[in-house]
DNA sequence: TAAAAAGTATAGCTATGGCTACATTATAAT
DNA sequence: ATTATAATGTAGCCATAGCTATACTTTTTA
């Protein structure tokens, strides 16, 4: 039952991670380079490039050959609502007593499995603490 | 740095799933069958049957040819500490003031992303609400 | 017991995300 | 300006997890 809606997370799972990466490095830098985000993700470059093809045709990002990567609109907003999540679970899990390498390596996992409801319960618990 | 883990979870992720299952079907009804599987999971019996096999050769469970399930050792261990961390994480959302539902369905995505630090933590939490 | 139904298995397809090896383009350095 | 280096791109491989369609057993039922 709730199983589907695991994998339905899966599937979008990766895209959240590398819009998140991706704005991140635009705000840092200025630029989201390939290379930056395999470095982020620990993978191979061709694996980055690849994934970043992907994301190009599916309309979250624009990129030219050999040049740096840009959000559309679409890959904007999805990169701010997993922005948001991150943020709410990375609180939570500090508040609950965690440091912040387990907090922050938690984070990354459960931000995508988290629904609605359990982060309107996080939000508060994170005000009342 | 912390995705690899997640990729790491993500690989253990469906053996785990598929692992507690069985052992609820060897639970309740006294054997497990892949259209049970299929059922629980909302797959086609195609793609459960596919799973077993690989289930089966990774050494988790034993069965024969139109037969039922069965855990090996390293199946049944696997199973034991996936339902272990499932009571936990299901029990701390309940606790924090979500519905069963909703509840059981975050459990279901982010139990395989909890750490043991954050597993303990979640525990205390328990103890005391 | 023979036929129908249910369950299981297999083949072949898709998409994803890893990898390495190698080609190409851009950028930096000499 | 040419060359070396860094970044990007492409090809081709693997494994996973979905699917449908079809074949084969097993079980049920008439």
């Amino acid at each position: 039952m709730s199983f589907k809606k695991v994998r339905d997370a899966h599937k979008t799972e990766n895209t959240e991670d590398y819009l998140e990466i991706i704005a991140d490095l635009l705000n840092s830098k200025g630029e989201a380079r390939i290379v930056d985000i395999a470095n982020h993700l620990g993978i191979a470059q061709a694996t980055a490039n690849k994934t970043i093809r992907r994301l190009q045709y599916q309309g979250y990002i624009k990129k030219e050959p050999y040049r740096s990567i840009f959000l559309t609109l679409k890959g904007q907003e999805l990169a701010s609502i997993s922005k948001k999540k991150h943020i709410i679970v990375l609180t939570f899990l500090k508040k609950l007593g965690l440091d912040s390498k387990t907090a922050e390596a938690d984070a990354e996992g459960i931000e995508h499995h988290v629904s609605d409801k359990t982060l309107k319960k996080m939000e508060k618990f994170n005000k009342k603490n």
